[in-house]
RNA sequence: GGGCCAUUAGCUCAGUUGGUUAGAGCACAGUCCUGAUAAGACUGGGGUCUGUGGUUCGAGUCCACAAUGGCCCA
């Protein structure tokens, strides 16, 4: 016997019980175990930043993730899944300085970075309890028990091996790097962050600025300008370059003019002086009393020389030159250069661009490229240096004071003000200024050719990334800034001489105590902040004081090197990583091309020389209904443990599954969330409670050996399913689950409404027979390969199905679903033709249905006839043997099929006078390919039958309102007019049979009886049910084993 | 500003290498079926396949440009 099913399923308390099962008996471990010896098939799980509650996008990669590891489990491998958690980082770092009310770096600094990392490393293991209690509760199987973190202090020794190993090759260095800098808060922002504080009507100074030309330069050239500008050369008249900017506090460390080569520029002659800017642009700015000296390209205005607006060294700044880095002396006579540039835009400001190579990527680029002055006359909290009138304050503060400074000296031609996009601290509100610091590179460029090479061996799903953004990022792949100036992340393992500035990179703990001299290590160590920077040896040159650096490294770094430092690697476990190198799988969200998949596939082309994954799903993100982004402050977040607990975790996987593709934006929708669980998994449920209704009553056993006959129906659904078993295979092969899952939904579909809907006799009548062995057998047989089909997807509902129709009465069985072998695909029993005819049969019965309904004849009321017209003969000959389903399914006592070379109307009622049957008295429906035709004539026979339906079907509704069980046996008792007090008496047999009463008497019915009135054939009609005084005696059991 | 992706019914999505009249589910209205069903069937309304050009005998599908949205990068 089947343990008895409630048609009305609670998924959330059944998932429940399924996880208490797979605790007690370890299910995930021996699923593992089950498949150890055999082919490894390598996961690596992307650690999630854990700095905050998980959300519904995150169960979305879990989802795939677990679908895929316990598919390829089940296809025989061995698949490991550790978890990882990714616990540094600038996300934890805010967060605990929110909660401590802190603004800026010095705060920490005072607070105490030891205390504060302590902070940091407590709120991460808040979030990860968070994080596990989902990650179970959805079913995601992961070993938790093992994970790997990155702030363990054997993770950051891995973390120093490979920066040692990049050292030796020469592949870090120290450079300098513009970033979006925080003067507030004293720290450079991520992109991410960046992105988060733009702000469109941000107002600032646009001011237009005159660069005095040297003349000197002008007098070496032999040029048209030097025509032009003849009054200039001799002195009699200045000769400006216009620039614009809307940061006037960048012009102090101004040391370039770049110009567009091949565009043409203005000589514009006033009563007191010479402008020279960009033709296109003289219409926008104002020009009263300016009229065209002459015109020049571009590129002979480069090399020209200009007087600085403000000479460092007149105000106590140095002046370094790039890309050495040397201080130059001080000159009086300072001259800047003009240089041509192709990032010169012609869209706005003069077409001549100023150039502060300390503030600025392009600048500072441009700067290295052409060798220009390095002048930074900012500190990082944004104030100004030196002894300019305006310096100590603010840069924001000192705009005006450095345009008033400039005005004094007649070198602001126009002031205005411009409201325009700018990006601000997310936290402050700060303005971020762009600010060149020194920062530690990894020479990625060194290995470009290899990253490419390398991303053509991965499989991405989808494949347009390949060569799209993760191909472009790579083809403009620039070095890996990778230090950070923060305090909780993995220290950066170089010290450098205090006396002679030598730096040593330190490739282990072992390397660091063999060190000369060693102080400050203390037992037991924290490789973090601030005890490693304790730790000092001397120098091997000089014997100086060795102290390390203070920037921690990138924490995508940290999980880029979760290859190697999962294992301790090379330290110990060599054969873990051995075995565990490459991964076949990888899967996160779309993001992730220039995070995590960019970082592992660096750090793995770097010291392997070839890719760490060789298939890589790339998901697209959830959003609302409304296609908003979910974030906190829209309120539009939502909480998936609201879904699981409502729902059920097994609904909202397929529901994020089979919603849409999965490299497309998942937008999310409780309301659909309800309808894919009545759709699809209700459907199912129903599917399985009905048989195990039937089959408990029946005490159906399946046997190994069936001497059932199988009927036409039972070959088709079992080609069906077998067909289906092939193309999720094959999908799956090519990491598609969303096809799967599709495809199966249609299965279950089919099953339900079609098989099971057809057989409900088979499975009712009181014969045991071998038809109703048939049919148990086959709808058996589909409910368990569902099981196992499903087990990846909705590991929940699949369990508790096979625990249920196999494992209750099979002691042998496998303990649980997920132990078992994924089906494999017979594919001898696929039959084509049976799944056509059968697709046809449907249609026509569809279209039985819609000649019905057009006449308004009901199903319930037996009709004499239908006629189709196929296109074919072989349609006609496949009808005929589906006969019988088709009249049953549109009620009509006899299918004719009519030859398809006659002729037909392939259009509806309006044309039914062309019908060239033209025969009266039937209905006809067509789709242009096939044409039903019904008889509409109801003759008292019919009509008769029609009644006893009616009677039976009002009867049955009765009994489920009475709450009477499926089985129980009744007496009916009825008092009507005399028309259908006849008829009643007349389909006796058929009523009782149908409606399990032993007894159907005409009369008043006795106390207690279930009483409804109907109204039937416009006759008054009393009917009256009562449960059976006799004990229960299955009918449906007759001859049961 | 640059790159990638998306845009098909009110909503969520299918739509093969270009080929009859562009489909399904939900929702809405009506009818029907039903002792597994929280389901199902039929009918109906609802589409300038985001827009504009182009290639072609023929474009939802291929190409170009544009718009909107998302992501990544500036």
């Amino acid at each position: 016997m089947f343990r008895k099913v409630s048609s009305k399923a609670n998924f959330p308390r059944i998932e429940q019980d399924i996880l208490r099962f797979w605790k007690e008996q370890g299910i995930s471990d021996k699923s593992i175990e089950a498949r150890r010896g055999n082919q490894h098939y390598v996961f690596y799980e992307g650690p999630p930043t854990a700095n905050g509650s998980p959300g519904i996008h995150h169960v979305l990669s879990r989802l795939f993730k677990d679908i895929i590891c316990r598919y390829k489990t089940m296809k025989g491998y061995h698949v490991p899944r550790k978890a990882g958690w990714d616990t540094h980082g600038l996300p934890v770092e805010l967060e605990v300085e929110s909660s401590l009310g802190f603004s800026n770096k010095a705060q920490i600094e005072q607070y105490g970075v030891a205390q504060f990392n302590q902070k940091c490393r407590e709120s991460v293991f808040n979030y990860i309890k968070e994080w596990e209690a989902m990650t179970e509760r959805i079913g995601h199987w992961l070993d938790m028990k093992h994970p790997y973190t990155t702030l363990d202090n054997g993770y950051i020794e891995s973390c120093w091996w490979i920066v040692k190993k990049l050292w030796d090759k020469g592949l870090i260095y120290q450079g300098y790097k513009v970033t979006p800098h925080c003067p507030r808060c004293g720290t450079s922002l991520s992109s991410h962050e960046v992105a988060l504080g733009y702000r469109d009507d941000a107002e600032d100074p646009s001011v237009y600025i005159k660069f005095k030309l040297f003349i000197p330069s002008l007098l070496k050239r032999d040029s048209v300008l030097r025509s032009i500008l003849k009054p200039a050369a001799l002195g009699e008249k200045p000769a400006y370059f216009l620039a614009w900017t809307t940061t006037p506090w960048t012009l102090p460390g101004n040391t370039a003019l770049a110009v567009a080569p091949g565009a043409e520029y203005s000589v514009m002659e006033g009563e007191q002086d010479y402008l020279i800017l960009a033709m296109q642009l003289t219409g926008r700015v104002k020009l009263e009393g300016y009229k065209e000296a002459g015109v020049i390209l571009g590129e002979d205005l480069a090399h020209l020389q200009y007087e600085p607006l403000f000479n460092p060294h007149d105000f106590g700044v140095h002046r370094v030159s790039l890309p050495s880095l040397y201080v130059q002396e001080a000159r009086k006579d300072l001259t800047y250069p003009v240089i041509s540039a192709d990032f010169v835009s012609l869209e706005e400001g003069t077409g001549i661009v100023h150039i502060a190579p300390a503030f600025g990527e392009v600048d500072f680029d441009a700067g290295m490229d052409r060798g220009l002055d390095f002048v930074q006359p900012v500190d990082l909290e944004g104030k100004v240096t030196g002894t300019y009138l305006f310096a100590g304050k603010f840069v924001k503060d000192a705009d005006p004071l450095i345009l008033d400074d400039l005005k004094s000296h007649d070198l602001l031609y126009l002031s205005e003000r411009i409201i325009h996009t700018y990006p601000f601290c997310w936290r402050c509100e700060t303005a971020l200024l762009y600010y060149a610091k020194k920062a530690w590179y990894i020479r990625t460029t060194a290995a470009k050719d290899r990253l490419i090479s390398g991303n053509a061996e991965i499989n991405w799903y989808p494949s347009h990334i390949k060569y799209g953004r993760f191909g472009d990022w790579l083809e403009n792949n620039v070095d890996w800034a990778f230090s950070r100036e923060r305090y909780w992340g993995t220290p950066l393992n170089i010290w450098c001489c205090s006396s002679c500035g030598n730096y040593e990179c330190v490739g282990s703990v072992d390397e660091l105590k063999a060190m000369p001299n060693l102080r400050g290590l203390d037992e037991p160590l924290d490789l973090h902040r601030p005890f490693v920077d304790r730790i000092t040896f001397n120098c091997s040159w000089c014997g100086g004081d060795m102290r390390r650096i203070p920037e921690v490294i990138d924490c995508w770094f940290d999980s880029g090197a979760m290859p190697v430092a999962q294992w301790h690697y090379p330290f110990e476990n060599r054969d873990k990583f051995e075995q565990n190198f490459p991964a076949d799988f990888i899967c996160e969200a779309v993001d992730q091309t220039r995070g995590w998949f960019y970082s592992l596939h660096a750090i793995s082309t770097l010291l392997f020389e070839q890719p760490c994954f060789k298939n890589v799903i790339c998901l697209g993100h959830v959003v609302d209904a409304q296609g908003e982004k979910m974030s906190k402050a829209k309120g539009n977040v939502i909480d998936p443990w609201t879904v699981v607990n409502d729902y059920g975790a097994d609904v909202l996987r397929w529901y994020l599954l089979a919603s849409g593709p999965a490299e497309n934006i998942h937008r999310f929708s409780t309301q659909m969330v309800a309808e894919t669980m009545r759709k699809v998994l209700l459907t199912l449920w129903n599917t399985y409670s009905f048989f195990v209704l039937y089959a408990n009553i029946d005490r159906f056993v399946p046997q190994p050996s069936v001497p059932a006959i199988f009927a036409e129906l039972d070959n088709w659904i079992i080609s069906e399913l077998n067909r289906l078993v092939a193309e999720v295979t094959k999908v799956l092969d090519s990491y598609d689950p969303t096809s799967a899952a599709r495809y199966i939904q249609s299965f279950i579909d089919d099953l339900s409404n079609w098989y099971v809907r057809r057989s409900r006799r088979r499975f009712w009548k009181s014969e045991n027979d071998a038809d109703k062995l048939a049919a148990y057998t086959t709808l058996y047989q589909c409910l368990v390969t569902l099981s196992q089909l499903l087990a990846p997807f909705i590991p929940f509902i699949s369990e508790e199905l096979y625990q249920n129709l196999v494992c209750s009465i099979n002691p042998e069985a496998k303990e649980s679903v997920h132990l078992t072998d994924f089906p494999v695909a017979d594919k001898a029993k696929i039959n084509d033709k049976l799944d056509s005819d059968v697709r046809l049969a449907m249609k026509i019965a569809s279209l039985g249905r819609a000649a019905r309904a057009k006449v308004g004849i009901k199903v319930r009321q037996p009709l004499a006839k239908a006629m189709v017209k196929v296109e074919s003969e072989e349609e006609g000959e496949a009808l005929g043997k589906l006969a019988t389903e088709i009249e049953e399914e549109i009620n009509v006592k006899e299918l004719v099929i009519l030859s398809p070379s006659l002729p037909v109307i392939p259009s509806e009622a309006k044309n039914l006078e062309e019908f060239s049957l033209d025969l009266p008295g039937y209905s006809i429906a067509s789709d242009g390919r096939y044409t039903v035709a019904i008889s509409t004539e109801l003759t008292p026979e019919l009509a008769a039958e029609g009644i006893s339906r009616e009677i039976v079907r009002r009867l049955q509704n009765m009994r489920r309102a009475a709450n009477f069980d499926v089985a129980d046996y009744i007496a009916s008792y009825y008092q009507a007019e005399e028309s259908i007090e006849r008829v009643i008496a007349a389909f006796g047999d058929y009523i009782k049979l149908e409606t399990l009463s032993r007894e159907l008497i005409a009369g008043f019915p006795p106390n207690g009886a279930y009483t409804e009135k109907y109204r039937i054939s416009n006759s008054d009609v009393l009917l009256a049910i009562k449960r059976s005084p006799e004990p229960f005696a299955p009918c449906h059991s007759e001859g049961a084993k």
